[in-house]
DNA sequence: TAGTCTCTGGAATATCTGTTCCGTCCACCC
DNA sequence: GGGTGGACGGAACAGATATTCCAGAGACTA
């Protein structure tokens, strides 16, 4: 049995999965990595045997066996029954999924609409303005602000997040009105300012923007259209768009614009970023902050 | 191994039909059977045995491999691979199809990616999850507590900021040890803790939410794989696709994902949440904070 | 450091499954 | 009506596969 190819998750068995999860805490690494393969290729659970799936988790025959009783199954034989079970039954309905241009369910449509907001926001972007957004927020000599409106400040703050991973001196400019006004007075020539905002624009927003420009600060403005007041007082302008499925807009496309950018960033500053990261890296390690599992 | 439901031609695999219909004309009345039952239920053929078919066929098993040699196959088990490959095939929707001509540029991979992420953790979402999961975030009785790594943070915020606008009693759980733990001791029975947070677990997040269950908190998960430590303290897990194209996680799908949650609250919510988002506007209308243009 | 417990994969085994062989049956033809 | 050819399925066989058992390795503890 050769390898499965790529399963999208749409396919995998849920009664495999709930059980898996289940048992997720109590399964020991050999039988974590045989769980991990199951999830991940199904298929070679269907049409495979218990030494294909061994050999893909480099393990014992023993131990799939050993796995597919743990997780309550009449042995490897249970198992796969479970899922042949449950991916005859995911063909009909993704067959019948795609002819229905899914307008009728919610996911659907918001899958489709979340993947026009990211092709639509990332194919609008030029490679000539990235490389200049980029060039500005990798400049390490400059101070980087970023200006959000209440209902982007989400994501705004997880751009600022991975910005500081790769450099000092990134910061969300937010809270009261005497804070906004005394971040933007102290951002001087030469800093950069990145204004995050779509329509019905928030007020306090636009004023600071231009509070800011007047001192000279280059700035990129991400929002909905060139016809955004933020456009007129921006160097740059990145458009997103941001169509929601629910009462809000969705920044889906946003933040894949953010993730490109920090990506670029990250580029630029290969050699500081990875010393940045390594020692990040070493403090985690000696405080234990993270687990693997 | 139980008969095949009803599988649409689109997916028959058309390796085989080719080759039935070739020899179609020279097959004899038994033979034609076999091939009308490979033809009906190919699932048979892919999980089952050869007894199973020649049952299904009313034949004995010897028919079924001379069908199988006389159409070419290296014995059934040559028709049952190729059944199975074909069936493999099918099971992959557009997803991975798009993505085939492998983009070169920055700009377009991570658009592939980003793409990736959104189909893959929207489709992994179940209708039935995504209910459970939107009635107990819409149960404006209980408060809603949100817990995430801080790689991830920023998405955590922007999910609560909505979740805020359409309901009380939602707020991040964050800051230093000592807030942490006191607000995850506050929480009591009949709450919701939704928590967030993929691979290289932060250590604080899983005490958290492992004390928060101990108090009888409901939790939903929101992790990147079903055998992450997260997934054995919730009640519900939605998987997230996080595949990112520079340093860092992508969290693309885990925002997409929130918007559907959202959307999904919104909804159940409607008129309490409609009467929220009028007093609000009309708030920031007494202000003048928005502006259209 | 010694001891115990768990984990793990290899090997033996019993079951299952695909294949082949062969006797029977039926249809067609001389 | 007798003979011949192909079709068909039951049964034996050989190969593969799931399962169980067990001994070694490693980790943790006293």
């Amino acid at each position: 049995m050769r390898a499965g190819t790529f399963v999208p998750t749409t396919l995998r068995d849920v009664e495999v999965e709930e059980r898996i999860g289940k048992a997720g805490a109590s399964l020991t690494p050999a039988e974590r990595r045989v769980a991990e393969v199951v999830l991940a290729q199904p298929q070679l659970v269907a049409f495979g045997t218990v030494a294909d799936l061994a050999e893909a988790a480099s393990s014992g025959a023993a131990t799939v066996v050993r796995l597919a009783s743990k997780l309550g199954f009449d042995g490897f034989t249970g198992l796969q029954a479970s899922v042949q079970h449950a991916l005859a039954n995911q063909l009909r309905p993704a067959a019948e999924r795609i002819r229905e241009p899914a307008a009728t369910d919610v996911i659907g449509r918001h899958q489709q609409l979340e993947m026009e907001n990211v092709v639509t926001t990332l194919g609008a972007l030029s490679a000539e303005a990235m490389a200049d957004v980029v060039d500005h927020l990798a400049d390490v000599s400059a101070r980087v602000l970023v200006l959000s409106g209440d209902a982007s400040l989400g994501v705004a703050r997880q751009l600022v997040g991975d910005l500081c991973s790769l450099r000092d001196g990134v910061t969300v400019v937010d809270g009261n009105d005497v804070a906004v006004r005394r971040a933007v007075a102290l951002a001087r020539q030469g800093d950069v300012l990145m204004v995050l905002d779509l329509r019905r624009y928030d007020r306090w927003v636009i004023d600071a923007a231009k509070a800011a420009r007047q001192n000279g600060v280059w700035i990129v403005a991400v929002t909905d259209s060139l016809l955004s007041p933020l456009a007129s007082l921006a160097e740059r302008t990145l458009t997103v768009a941001a169509a929601g499925g629910g009462p809000f807009d969705s920044h889906v496309g946003t933040l894949a614009l953010a993730n490109v950018l920090v990506a670029g960033v990250a580029d630029r500053l290969r050699v500081h970023a990875a010393d940045r990261l390594d020692r990040t890296e070493a403090a985690w390690r000696a405080g234990s902050s993270l687990v693997e599992r």
